[in-house]
DNA sequence: CAGAATTTGTACGTATGTATG
DNA sequence: TCATACATACGTACAAATTCT
């Protein structure tokens, strides 16, 4: 690993076990040059993916401090994918596929991807089951051509880890977009609405690391379990 | 202006006017340095702050690509108050002022806000009107002592705007939640609902430099006029 | 209040490694 | 193989904000 992420990760272990607490200040950048035998731009640079990250916040002529702790552990800053933020939290989830198929572009997939009409894509759709609900149906466009190998059986797991362990892809960013929308004839069918007559949508425009736009996912959660937040700096 | 902010923004200006079009590549950092005259430390940080801002992508070899231009400008990554992004939106939005009173934390603001109780809070409900229609409730809790001289003419305009020029406070950042909520009182009193029986809440932990906890807001968005966008790195 | 010490911010420069074409 | 371009890491100097003496 670099030193900077060495230096970066081990802070964030001290944090999160509280070993340096809220509102204390974590040790200046001269006290971590010695610490890591590191130059001062390696220590910077750990120090400033922490406020990025919002961990800490630094104060000119004073120092680095902790912020809360507790909140980074429910964040969505950053691309998680569902089993990941699941695993972190703890709850009793169960998905289903529904439907896995191949599919072409059609004009409106294909603008909102931005790809060719008719470019070949993988089509899955996913219900999510939360402490006994059907909550959310996620429906996931991969282009074709970029996931070889892609089955019901790997649908059923994780598809970023078969797509970052197995197909040796990097996955590097993703616009995402949240919206409203009045339910569809799909969440009328996978979904336990309880007389609701909106969903919240999640769309994802998932790049790899050269650029190349990789998937379009559709996330419609069911409102009332629909929670989403970050840390925005100015 | 300091060196890296000064690339950062002719950068940011030739993405924003298509000088640096969709997927082309910005200058290497060898060209940036010699135009400059810079070191290849502060081209860099310029750089690292266009992808970390969703402006390019850097591929490792090959060069600095721009993105989409287009989303940029409807993002909300960062704190951008309500007037800063109806400017660059340009819609037609009028707000109102509909209460402005002083008031103490009772038990449930206390606790969301992580302040003592009966902290003294300044209280402020404006109702934002798009295109004719009222879509938006913002509610602020300012904290009293931070904010001396806030009164109905300055809610009436930009409290942000006050608050950094008058008052000289820089804002650093916030901690953000989003969530769906059955309608309140509020909303029914505000609100053009046309039958919507849900808002979308964007709750604002919104804190100084310092970090000091500063205002916490509640902007309640009707159904569907809601809609966030940013970009999410791994 | 003045000055020293500490701490982060900006900017420069160099060397070497790794990925791409 | 070689040139180009980004990645990591080292080092230095001075500026600016804060705190301590």
């Amino acid at each position: 690993m670099n030193k900077y992420n060495q230096i970066y990760s081990d802070i964030v272990a001290d944090i999160d076990n509280q070993r340096f607490a809220q509102g204390e200040r974590i040790p200046s950048e001269t006290e971590l040059m010695s610490q890591y035998q590191a130059s001062r731009g390696t220590v910077r640079k750990a120090v400033d993916m922490l406020q990025e990250r919002g961990y800490v916040q630094k104060i000119h002529g004073k120092g680095v401090y902790v912020l809360k702790p507790g909140n980074i552990e429910f964040q969505l800053s950053g691309i998680v994918s569902f089993q990941e933020m699941n695993d972190r939290m703890g709850r009793q989830v169960v998905s289903q596929v529904a439907a896995l198929e191949a599919v072409l572009a059609d004009a409106a997939l294909a603008r909102q991807m931005g790809v060719a009409e008719a470019t070949p894509l993988v089509k899955i759709k996913r219900v999510r089951n939360i402490d006994g609900e059907n909550v959310i149906v996620d429906i996931n466009h991969f282009v074709a051509e970029l996931v070889p190998g892609l089955d019901a059986g790997v649908a059923a797991g994780s598809i970023y880890h078969y797509i970052e362990q197995q197909l040796g892809l990097t996955i590097s960013y993703a616009q995402r977009i949240i919206e409203a929308q009045p339910c569809n004839e799909d969440d009328r069918q996978y979904l336990d609405l309880n007389g609701m007559d909106h969903v919240i949508v999640v769309k994802n425009l998932t790049h790899l690391y050269d650029g190349r736009l990789f998937e379009y996912t559709e996330s419609r959660h069911r409102l009332d379990k629909f929670y989403f937040t970050d840390i925005a700096r100015r």
